[in-house]
DNA sequence: ATTTGAATTATTGGTTCATTTGTTCAAATA
DNA sequence: TATTTGAACAAATGAACCAATAATTCAAAT
């Protein structure tokens, strides 16, 4: 088993006791029992116990990312591909308990600001994806010419918003309402031709 | 002076000195000695040290949403009251330092959560303005008929996520200008005949 | 190149105690 | 009667300490 893989197998296995324990009560001793090696060993793969926390939240993050992505590139029409990004990234988080765990204890993992945002290379990624569907439907002529930059800004923030709304305080069905309302009104206002 | 009057005086004076050394490093002996009265008269005309920091935050919010709500009724195009109580309310906060400095070092009075809200009842007041504006819209024919309810909680959150992002975490200029394409382009999508 | 046990250092949680601050109240005042 | 006060009491806070636990390092072993 390559280093590589060795790490990939450490990151699961410290992710799943930060979700049960959360960082403070998971010790590096634990971690290592878990894939079974001693905790000195642990310091061979990683830094310490704040790397060894934030790259497994990094490796969750970004297979959350993938994911959604995937299911944007299924779509063709930009319409749907909108539509598909507001509720796909909602659906995965649904499905993921673990991630949703982390992210209860440790509710500055989003931050409503990118200068204190730990994962701010992994949520570049993510307004990639928004602005990517922006400029295809300006330039298919379905969207009306709007500031790309800032209305990507935007929508992450709402979305960012919308994520903290639901999962980490636990507003969930009321504030799942109000997010498909908030999606289908911004869509309105995206699209050159109302429906 | 009425015991009313006294009241306002006192909430005030305790307003300047919570903005200033925050909730904790204030006394109530210092709020007393600031309008010229013992620690234990306070307690005459409030229940205890939360109570006094609870109804002077209380006193300063409903004379923000009057303010807007005034700014409001000047207008009587609907479309104009929506940018008016978009941009009014953060100008407001603005122009009051202490109020905004009373935000930073209590972040929670906005919360994301209904549930958790202290002052609840005016954010009530604040929603309501918005929700008249959508109803006239929706009447006047110039809005398409959206969910009025849970329209207006998504506009409300959007509004205070932003108010926090640029007074409490303070994101400044940037998160404005996101604020005003956000503004923009919902407004928009509400529309019926987009200008 | 990887792993380990033992030693070292840094954090944490609990305890005490002195000091400050919040709160109550019977008596005084206007 | 409505308001104010000083003195007494109770609760919260912060500093100083200690013991226990956990994080980290490293020389030696595999």
């Amino acid at each position: 088993m390559s280093k590589a893989d060795k790490k990939q197998e450490i990151f699961r296995a410290a992710l799943k006791l930060f979700a049960r324990y959360g960082y403070k009560k998971t010790t590096v001793a634990e971690v290592a029992a878990q894939v079974g090696m001693t905790k000195s060993n642990l310091y061979f793969y990683v830094a310490g116990k704040r790397d060894l926390y934030e790259q497994s939240i990094r490796h969750a993050l970004k297979h959350w990312r993938d994911s959604v992505a995937a299911a944007i590139a299924e779509k063709n029409d930009v319409v749907e591909k909108f539509k598909t990004m507001a509720l796909a990234s909602f659906q995965y988080l649904a499905d993921d308990e673990q991630l949703r765990s982390i992210l209860i204890m440790d509710p500055a993992i989003f931050t409503l600001t990118p200068a204190e945002d730990r994962f701010h290379e992994i949520n570049q990624g993510a307004m990639r994806l928004i602005k990517d569907i922006l400029v295809q439907g300006i330039n298919e002529g379905r969207f009306t010419e709007i500031d790309v930059e800032h209305t990507t800004e935007f929508l992450f923030s709402v979305y960012i918003m919308f994520l903290i709304k639901t999962y980490v305080k636990s507003e969930g069905i009321s504030a799942l309402r109000m997010y498909e309302q908030g999606a289908a009104l911004v869509l309105r206002g995206l699209c050159r031709n109302p429906s």
